[in-house]
DNA sequence: GTGAAAGCGCTAACAT
DNA sequence: ATGTTAGCGCTTTCAC
């Protein structure tokens, strides 16, 4: 059996005696065709399985109605939940995606934005690897549509959409401290990047605020490898030994926030083997509100980030952007407010100490 | 600022007094250019910021180094995976990725196959939502290569690259039989697919060879809605509420495998709330070993699944069947198995029972 | 070794 | 309302 071509407008015209020109207005629903010629059209068209050429249309319009994606990692449920919301809204926009992963590696993120120059994607959602920003100027500077999401960049101006992690962390340091915790420790990601940076801002400033004694603070970066191939983030081994070392010097009534829900499985064990408690002696917040979280016992308190707020926000943005034809003279940022889930490891430390019948 | 039009081969043989079919061939590295203007046409794409057209490339070539994939839900941390190893086999191929979301959705993969025929992928990685194939061999009829991934159909002839959940959910079975559980029950994803279907055979036939009696064995289905939209379908509480139930009227010696280790969360709930103790009382055993499972308290024995082994296998298989043109004459089906991990929440129910200082 | 011409499938401008 | 022409950027004959 020879390769079946695939059906044009021509073939469609050619049955029916007409022009491809004739063929391919009707098609596109433009007004000078009359609504006979159209119907017979139609029809053959359904009739011969006719499907558009989208690389041809493509070639002459000049636009393909196609988004690419950098990515760090998809299976970083943050990004897989990201990953949702940009396709499920770029597909009800009529856009479809071309998925590109940097595994936090700078070489793959300019091999990804060579690949979407080459392709004349209409518009790029780009979660930047770090600092380097002389390939994402060239992609804009060629005409493509730039919108960051999620980390921030100094010295790269596009529209960005992005979390409030300074405000995310601020409120769980808070409650911590309203819930009786008076040393505290921030668990982080090794990565430069700016959601750790707010973080740590965050933090540091709910603090300050409260007149925490600088020597009370500590804030400890988890080595989580990110950048070797493979190594996952999230992996708790990391945060385990970390919290090992940790925990035997705890004071009572401490409290740790974590950079990650995942941290905090590695924290709850080590916790745990030193014939500590969570909540009581240490209370734990995490950041993510991973679907595990609530289901941990003690229930994990964490900061629910607003991942398919971002992914649709960010679509939107970008498709926003395309339909103005001018460059813009000023960019957007904006970050969308986190929620902090109070559950048990983080309720107030003390209750077990009132006397019982006491009062 | 007027758009910065995109620099072609036209450009760059202007620039140098050259054909645009020269500066072509010297750039394809093709043999019928003298290494001095090919020196002087490269020197001058270089410093023009020459960058391919892909889409003008493709309406050419007829094939433009595309694969489409078709996921049911990338927030599934087993399909996050799954994704990762395919985009990092693709790229290493040279193979760019459309991605598309079907979310359990016969009509949404309808349109996904339609998007590629649009394209013209050169091939399709497609985990199918159902048992409706007709879109399927349209592709396929069509000159589009298919690769089934992960799920089974009946009546639709192609390669699968899958993966032996009957051995797996065997071995699970037998393990949890072998840890001394004489009542076994199966928490199962209410969907029709082969991956579901394939683990009730492995746990019926691990227990028949056994020889235990019907009435000590259940099926139960977690009513996990994936197919509502946003519907999250590893969202604990599905099986929690049924884990409650189940609960009350547990026998000693029970074992429970969940076909998803965020079953086994609710499980662990419902047996803690009801004062009840996992592995002691209730063996349990997972399917996904998803990175938390491993940090439970206890820890989670859990059936490990090979995503990455899966998204590789599937891209070298679609690649392979690529390079030979004709149309094959006979499909490979490729299951990767499963490994049990064995962890503290299946362990021997039995040790606490032995009289102490007893023989 | 290089250039001229044709054409991939489609759409837009300009006829008629 | 329909047809003709041109051209998107590239590769592949086929000349020279």
């Amino acid at each position: 059996m020879n390769p079946p071509r695939r059906v044009r407008l021509q073939d469609i015209a050619d049955s029916l005696g007409l022009s491809v020109n004739t063929v391919s207005r009707a098609l596109a629903g433009k007004s000078a065709v009359s609504e006979r010629t159209r119907a017979l059209i139609k029809a053959e068209a359904e009739r011969l399985g006719y499907v558009p050429n989208s690389v041809a249309r493509s070639l002459v319009l000049g636009s393909n109605m196609t988004i690419g994606v950098v990515i760090t990692n998809p299976s970083n449920p943050f990004y897989a939940r990201l990953i949702s919301a940009i396709e499920q809204r770029s597909r009800a926009l009529g856009y479809s995606l071309l998925l590109m992963v940097s595994e936090e590696n700078e070489e793959n993120e300019r091999r990804a934005v060579e690949t979407m120059m080459r392709w004349g994607v209409d518009g790029a959602l780009v979660v930047p690897v770090q600092t380097e920003v002389d390939h994402l100027r060239r992609l804009t500077s060629a005409g493509t549509t730039v919108v960051l999401v999620n980390r921030e960049l100094s010295g790269f101006s596009c529209d960005l959409v992005g979390i409030d992690y300074r405000q995310g962390a601020y409120d769980a340091t808070t409650h911590l401290l309203d819930s009786g915790a008076e040393h505290l420790c921030l668990l982080e990601e090794d990565l430069e990047i700016s959601p750790v940076k707010a973080r740590i801002e965050g933090f540091r400033e709910a603090l300050a605020e409260r007149g925490v004694p600088e020597d009370a603070v500590s804030v400890l970066r988890v080595p989580t490898r990110r950048r070797e191939a493979r190594a996952l983030p999230w992996e708790p081994n990391e945060s385990y030994q970390l919290a090992r070392e940790l925990v035997g010097q705890l004071p009572r009534r401490s409290g740790i926030l974590v950079g990650n829900d995942y941290f905090a499985l590695g924290v709850y064990r080590a916790v745990t083997e030193a014939h500590r408690t969570i909540a009581t002696d240490v209370a734990v917040v995490g950041f993510g509100d991973h679907p595990f979280s609530a289901y941990l016992m003690p229930a994990l308190s964490s900061v629910r980030l607003p991942a398919e707020q971002v992914g649709r926000a960010a679509v939107d943005q970008l498709v926003a952007r395309l339909s103005k034809r001018e460059s813009p003279d000023a960019y957007t940022t904006v970050r969308y407010s986190c929620q902090l889930v109070v559950r048990d490891s983080s309720i107030a430390s003390s209750p077990a100490q009132s006397p019982p019948g006491g009062g």
